[in-house]
DNA sequence: CGGGATCCCACCCGATACTG
DNA sequence: CAGTATCGGGTGGGATCCCG
């Protein structure tokens, strides 16, 4: 990955702005959320994400990975296995979503 | 605003996603928390985020409004003067904000 | 002071097709 | 199964200039 002047500027900002960093885009959360549930393969994560396109989540998971918030297992067999787990920094996510998913309950969605 | 399919589409997903959308971007988090701490100017908003341009804090700030997260008060003097504050669906972003801020204390910026 | 108007670019994302 | 290649659109954000 190539490092433009806008990454290195991004890199230095505070805490709060670095995590909506990670977070932002539409499906960054809904990924690392399902993941908590449990270990998952590609075809199980684009089946539980109803509507994101194979390259969208391709893209998520690599930078995830790149991010150290997911590991990404490969099995050599036929046919090929995947699997995708989060790591520790991933697992610590889950507070931050746990409160997204509070503050959403309450005031975003009535039901 | 003129309401696309998209938008449709979007309003109607889970409590994670919703709050996601209404925190992603480059600024948002950022206006919410320099709000958290008292009522604010436009221009003074505009040097406590270093770097921000008027087009987008403005863009941010009616975005923010239309969800009814801040309010905007207005006082017909000379030189015209307008600030903004939370409301009470703002000010409970904070706990949000908190625990994405724990989370980059840990895991993003080690300082 | 508090913005709006305009132009432009980088990114994220979707749709579709294809491959080892 | 687990992706990659390609094409293209929409949106957020920056730069600059302007206005009441």
């Amino acid at each position: 990955m190539e490092l433009t002047e806008y990454h290195l500027v991004e890199k230095s900002i505070c805490p709060v702005a670095r995590t909506a960093q990670i977070l932002g885009g539409k499906w960054t959360i809904l990924i690392i959320r399902d993941l908590a549930a449990g270990v998952k393969r590609f075809n199980q994560l684009e089946r539980s994400l109803q509507g994101i396109s194979p390259k969208t989540l391709s893209e998520r998971l690599r930078s995830l990975e790149e991010e150290g918030i997911v590991i990404r297992q490969t099995f050599a067999e036929a046919p090929p296995r995947v699997e995708y787990l989060l790591t520790e920094k991933g697992c610590d996510l889950v507070s931050v979503i746990d409160s997204m998913r509070a503050y959403g309950k309450q005031w975003l969605c009535n039901k």
